[in-house]
DNA sequence: CGGTCTTTTGAGTACAATCAAGGGTTGTGG
DNA sequence: CCACAACCCTTGATTGTACTCAAAAGACCG
């Protein structure tokens, strides 16, 4: 059912859209040889899954496109996502097998992966490669306590505002009104923020009639003033979630 | 070799309570005295500030003893953790000087502190410290994942099961009934658990009042059936969520 | 065009927050 | 040793936000 494959013959790392961002980035020369000899490129269709909870992982990966979920659940079916993979981001982890939560790919999504054992080994013999795993790491760290205090102790329209506000920054080329598809449905959007999907639904409503954003479909999202909206998020006003 | 005698003031390191489970549990011999030269040893009161949210940081940290809580804030005032340091944690984040949270001693807490930029230089060259630092951030990541899972989804009940079930675990020697000192404040586990402390004292009554727990004092702890208390938690029944 | 899936809207409910007292414990000074 | 203050915790009454259940409207696709 799926149309062109793009798992192609692998890309050269030269021309690759995320090289000076993603775990490669300090890596040259021999290094990004070695990288290149054990990286193969692999696609998902959006809702797809790429690992299921609990499963062993045989590879780590960089996202080169589109966009991937992390999410956990609880017995009863319960589901919260823990985090959001964009380009550039890395998935996996050196050192154990079994991933504590399912990945998902929430639009079409492009993996770059690389045999964990070999990427283990490699890290071993290549101390810069492993620091700039740890450098990403602690970033994941850090949004990912910035998120506690979104589920904690925002309200749902705070909650929503900082989604938007977050997905609008990223997509933001200093163009207004600013625009963006959500990378999200409203399912996804709700599992992110700890809310139902009729309560985001509600909320997106609310914030539409207030003239705070513009919706076209389900996805089409613009602002004309991102500051009046980023004001709803309850963050400080310069409100930058670091993520 | 050199067994550089610079830890007058401060304990030896072979007679560390932490010493195997810390950032410094891989040095050995050299990298032990260079750590060991650099460290320094420093106590805060229960209730005392050691960071506050924003302010740059001179120094990283081994938690040795106590246990101090990282706290994110929102400008009209609401407050949520978003990590719970116990003993043989990091504290500090090498390659960044400004703390995203602020720390504060729970209990009467003791750090053996380095100096950043002298640990930054070591880490650069000692490469099995970096490894060690990048296996403890992933592991703390988790943990602030598993956390989302908690204030994202689960019920005022299930998230005080979910931290005594926590707390009783760690301080389990298979007694039975278990005991324990809880070593947080009303406050300070409402902040955890995303809940206000009127909420957090009901729940620990009606999980008196089940019989699932018994309160000696507001922090006595103790618990016949650990078992019971954990399927109040909403996890599967064998509950683990690392920390 | 019909079918499925997603999203929106509505009505009613429940759970945790808020507002407000009232106990307990601890420590200090008379 | 007691009185008192400060702090922490508990309990009660009420409110409000977000959830649940239900149905309709819109998007997407063959």
């Amino acid at each position: 059912m799926s149309r062109i494959d793009l798992s192609l013959a692998t890309p050269d790392c030269a021309a690759c859209p995320i090289r000076h961002r993603a775990v490669c980035a300090t890596c040259e020369g021999e290094d990004l040889a070695r990288l290149a000899a054990m990286k193969s490129y692999r696609s998902w269709q959006a809702g797809e899954t790429i690992v299921l909870e609990g499963e062993a992982l045989a590879f780590v990966a960089s996202v080169v496109e589109g966009c991937a979920t992390l999410t956990r659940s609880l017995e009863d079916g319960r589901m919260q996502m823990v985090g959001l993979l964009m380009p550039s981001d890395f998935l996996g982890r050196p050192g154990r097998a079994a991933a504590p939560y399912a990945v998902t790919a929430a639009t079409k999504v492009t993996l770059c992966m690389f045999d964990r054992r070999a990427f283990e080994r490699m890290m071993v013999e290549t101390p810069h490669l492993a620091g700039r795993l740890l450098e990403m790491s602690l970033d994941e760290l850090d949004a990912a306590r910035d998120w506690m205090l979104v589920l904690g102790r925002k309200t749902a329209r705070e909650k929503v505002a900082t989604l938007l506000t977050l997905v609008l920054r990223r997509a933001s080329v200093a163009d207004r009104p600013l625009r963006a598809e959500l990378p999200l449905t409203r399912e996804a959007m709700a599992a992110y923020l700890g809310l139902t999907i009729e309560t985001v639904s509600r909320q997106m409503t609310a914030l539409r009639k207030a003239g705070l954003i513009r919706l076209e479909g389900a996805r089409g999202l613009s602002c004309d003033d991102l500051a009046a909206l980023a004001a709803e998020s309850g963050d400080d006003e310069d409100g930058a979630l670091p993520v």
